[in-house]
DNA sequence: GCCGAACCGTAACGTACGGTACGCATCGTC
DNA sequence: GACGATGCGTACCGTACGTTACGGTTCGGC
């Protein structure tokens, strides 16, 4: 029952009860971060702690699926491949830029992020693979094709599309996650948040957009 | 025998002994991550529980030393205020970010990181405040002055230290930080640190050298 | 209406670990 | 040389929690 980090489609193999259990993990994972107890998730998805193992095998069985469940849900539609303009860019980078900081500032991502990295140093599960591989790589996947459509109009200009794209995260993301992560009280309003985005959005394209003399660095 | 946040130099007040226990849990630390046990760092210290409870008082106690411990030990030594000129600028902002890079890749700042985003969650101690502290924090102290400076010098052009620097934290540390938290095998040689180092700084300078028009982003 | 499967609620078991108590060695002080 | 203090090693206690077992209930299939 337990899949691999690579099996990212589980929603076809889970039922409409393993779903509403999961969901159930998910809340209390939020509320009560790494420390939720077997006996804590029963009570809530009001169901026994002996299904809960048949279901997923053990503890970590079950924070596997609980991620896995919620990276399921976050598949964001891709942007759409029409004209590409200075402009139509320019929305691309900033949406992408907006959502990636709703997500990282989100409770759930914040509480899923502190569980992935308490379990990535004793390596019993993949729960940071699966974490990274639904946000920053899953980030990466949808934005470089972006990137490459707009260096093909002429619109960008860099060597390595992995370079600029670890360019613009990290002119998006700065240092909200970690602070988050750790405990700090960031501001992020809806306001501020498309602030960021418009600027780190203008900043890669400063760094990055053509007739500049610095897509080499 | 607590101490706060604020509480930085907690060098004199410890023994030598006392340091070489915490050197131990440190190792220990790093090893073992946060499942470490009180017998574990008492055996590793050849030391007894008694002693570790009668000088840390409990579990938490002795993390928090141990974290302090290692803060009080990455003080840098700050830059130099100089002549100041666009080679010695770009060569301190080089120097700072190289010296992060090297700072958030090495394994204890690694494990810190690790236990203190585990233990954010639940606000049990402030392990977070205290990374944070030492950690981004103490860089922005140190960096701020030498970009006023800059300023001054009118090689640098912005409206607000603070924004500017979390620019210059997010050129140069980017994705970094939270794939190796999550496990990720990131390449980081001494090499690889020098040329990001130096595309940060460069990055930095075109985003904010004095002549752009960018410095109101 | 009956049967078995699935599942709920809960009690029980085993263990790991935080915290405490005690015996003994070492050592500086008188 | 006696002695109190400090600290090591270890045995012990209490508890929280993962895991298992079991009785009772619902429900689909015949």
């Amino acid at each position: 029952m337990l899949h691999s980090v690579q099996d990212i489609d589980t929603s076809e193999t889970l039922t409409e009860r393993q779903q509403a259990v999961l969901d159930a993990a998910l809340r209390l994972l939020v509320e009560e971060g790494d420390n939720l107890t077997m006996t804590a998730v029963a009570r809530r998805a009001s169901c026994s702690k002996e299904t809960l193992y048949k279901w997923f095998g053990d503890r970590d069985g079950l924070l596997n699926a609980t991620v896995q469940w919620q990276a399921s849900k976050v598949r964001v539609a891709a942007v759409d491949r029409e004209r590409l303009d200075i402009g139509s860019l320019t929305a691309s980078l900033e949406r992408f830029a907006s959502d990636w900081l709703k997500v990282i500032s989100s409770d759930t991502s914040i509480a899923l992020n502190r569980v992935a990295v308490s379990h990535a140093g004793s390596g019993k599960d993949d729960l940071g693979a699966i974490v990274l591989q639904n946000g920053r790589f899953a980030l990466a996947r949808r934005l470089k094709p972006v990137l490459e459509a707009g260096r093909q109009a002429g619109l960008l200009d860099f060597e390595d599309a992995e370079t600029a794209f670890r360019t613009f995260f990290g002119l998006v993301g700065r240092d909200v996650q970690i602070r988050l992560l750790l405990g700090d009280r960031v501001e992020l309003t809806e306001a501020t948040i498309g602030g960021d985005a418009r600027r780190a959005t203008q900043q890669f394209l400063a760094l990055f957009g053509a007739n500049n003399r610095l897509q080499s660095l």
